[in-house]
DNA sequence: GTAAGTAGTTACCTACAGGTAAGTAAAATA
DNA sequence: TATTTTACTTACCTGTAGGTAACTACTTAC
């Protein structure tokens, strides 16, 4: 019965979904991940795309995310020290994620506000 | 250019994304809404599925759900009172969303623990 | 009358997310 | 020598999410 599906299923997959909830959620990660969908980029570009963060939260949420494993740091160590940021396999993995975010968002504006 | 792309369609992508993490975002929002995919409920019925809610937060919740369209609360003045929580059709489309979340989840334990 | 069940509410507390402002370090430029 | 740029860090403050415990109101069963 659907009974014994909720009971036994479900513990796994909230935990799975509270997982990647806690990726992305925050103010400023889907920014951040966005950001970077479109090639790599240094602090300050970041920083100059996404007007209204504090260079603390993003240090903080750069961070964050290179500890999932959603982005990687590379540091050039150039004349004046560079720094680049760019989406993994699994950065870029989001996608369809972010995609499902974003119509579902679209739907709920249109059912809510909308009519 | 991307860089056209970037300014133009990311503030709209952006809040409608922010907007469906807001309505299921926390700790106790998708355990509700999965605890009534498999169909209506009463108060008490939610409480024990979800074993570790306390009857505040599970009111509190309930109540933003509702005034987020994703449930309905109908009551019954039969004589003990009793009181159905059931999904709206805005509630039940978020389940493409809430599957994409949990299909990712499950692939970001396999990279960050499996391997 | 007392207990138990249903559906919550109220008061109070803590921890963390996020914000502001200023400081830091190293090199390039003027 | 002083200023600017890049990439942050540090200290401090506020607001909200979430938690605990106890209380409420109504009804049925014992």
């Amino acid at each position: 019965m659907a009974r014994e599906i909720t009971e036994v299923a479900c513990p796994h997959r909230l935990k799975a979904s509270r997982d990647a909830l806690d990726v992305i959620q925050g103010k400023w990660r889907i920014p951040i991940i966005i950001s970077l969908t479109y090639g790599k980029k240094r602090f300050g570009e970041i920083n100059k795309d996404i007007a209204d963060i504090s260079p603390k939260m993003l240090s903080q949420e750069l961070k964050a995310l290179e500890e999932n494993k959603i982005i990687v740091r590379t540091l050039y160590d150039s004349m004046p020290v560079t720094v680049e940021y760019s989406l993994t396999e699994l950065g870029l993995s989001l996608n369809k994620l972010l995609e499902e975010l974003l119509i579902w968002g679209i739907h709920f504006r249109e059912t809510i506000v909308g009519k």
